[in-house]
DNA sequence: ACCTAAACCTGGGCGC
DNA sequence: TGCGCCCAGGTTTAGG
């Protein structure tokens, strides 16, 4: 769900299809989710789109951004008269708007932008762009893959920690934009035991991981992203990782590399997915 | 500094 | 059929 691949995916569409127009309206359904003016987006136009680990912030020629979180559901869906006939994914989608539909940007050209969110976790904030970076959750962010996260960063945040390597790795306070699907895939490639203190991991094990950690990742952006629970594009339309992850929800099956049974137990009360055999 | 658990929510899957 | 329960995972918060 919703991890780095997944967020990049949706940046990507919304830098594709979002950006250009201009805000006209915003119908706001579920208060909870809205933070901020909604006045302060209409007939402004959006100028660019950023990704911060997780988080999106669509940044608008007014001095306002828009921050949002998609957390485990969120769905952020664009429509216009080249896009309507798009086929949306049935299952996860449906009818556009639906009972899921919480936030309805309405945006000039005739198109429309739709914030879907199933479980209600997800965030949206208006606020002046020079305050986004000051919010605690972007402000805290750790260095990321295909961004900051050097592999001498890397071997410091996992060298200078007695914490379990798993959920240190998706600490995103430490590291940004890891999640559980790809940390155990990453783990798993990289034949290291989740439960292994950081520090004991030697500076060839270190190197696999972040290796493994970016082939997961940049496998994942090319299938579009992993649609496990509610995910899909701006499109509406599924990524195709979990047709192709290693070892996340696997359990029960054979390792595809020595046809050990995988395994499953919780680590820091998460889903932990390993092969007994080659994670050491 | 580190850990765990609960909270936020809803739908899908399973056992009975 | 259908009820009740568990589970999914990102983040925050509370407490040990």
């Amino acid at each position: 769900m919703p991890e780095l691949p997944e967020v990049e995916t949706v940046k990507i569409g919304l830098q594709k299809y979002l950006v250009g127009h201009k805000i006209l309206d915003v119908e706001v359904k579920v208060p909870k989710l809205f933070q901020g003016d909604p006045k302060n987006l209409t007939g402004a136009k959006a100028t660019g789109i950023r990704r911060v680990g997780k988080g999106l912030i669509i940044d608008l020629n007014n001095g306002y951004s828009m921050a949002i979180h998609i957390k485990l559901t969120g769905q952020l869906i664009y429509r216009d008269e080249k896009t309507k006939n798009v086929q949306v994914s049935k299952e996860k989608v449906g009818q556009l708007p639906s009972n899921a539909t919480h936030v309805i940007f309405t945006l000039d050209k005739g198109a429309i932008l739709y914030y879907n969110d199933r479980r209600r976790f997800g965030w949206i904030k208006v606020l002046p762009t020079e305050e986004v970076s000051e919010l605690p959750f972007f402000k805290g962010m750790g260095p990321e893959p295909f961004k900051d996260l050097t592999l001498e960063k890397f071997k410091k945040v996992i060298s200078s920690s007695n914490t379990a390597v798993k959920p240190l790795i998706m600490d995103q306070k430490k590291i940004g934009g890891i999640g559980n699907i790809y940390a155990n895939d990453a783990l798993f490639l990289a034949g290291i035991d989740p439960r292994r203190k950081a520090k004991t991991l030697t500076e060839e094990e270190i190197e696999k991981l972040y290796k493994a950690v970016y082939n997961v990742m940049e496998k994942s952006i090319r299938f579009g992203g992993a649609s496990e629970l509610n995910f899909v594009n701006v499109l509406g339309q599924e990524g195709e990782y979990q047709n192709h992850s290693l070892v996340y929800g696997k359990q029960g099956q054979k390792c595809p590399k020595d046809g050990e049974t995988i395994k499953k137990f919780f680590l820091g009360g998460r889903g932990t997915y390993i092969c007994p055999k080659h994670q050491k």
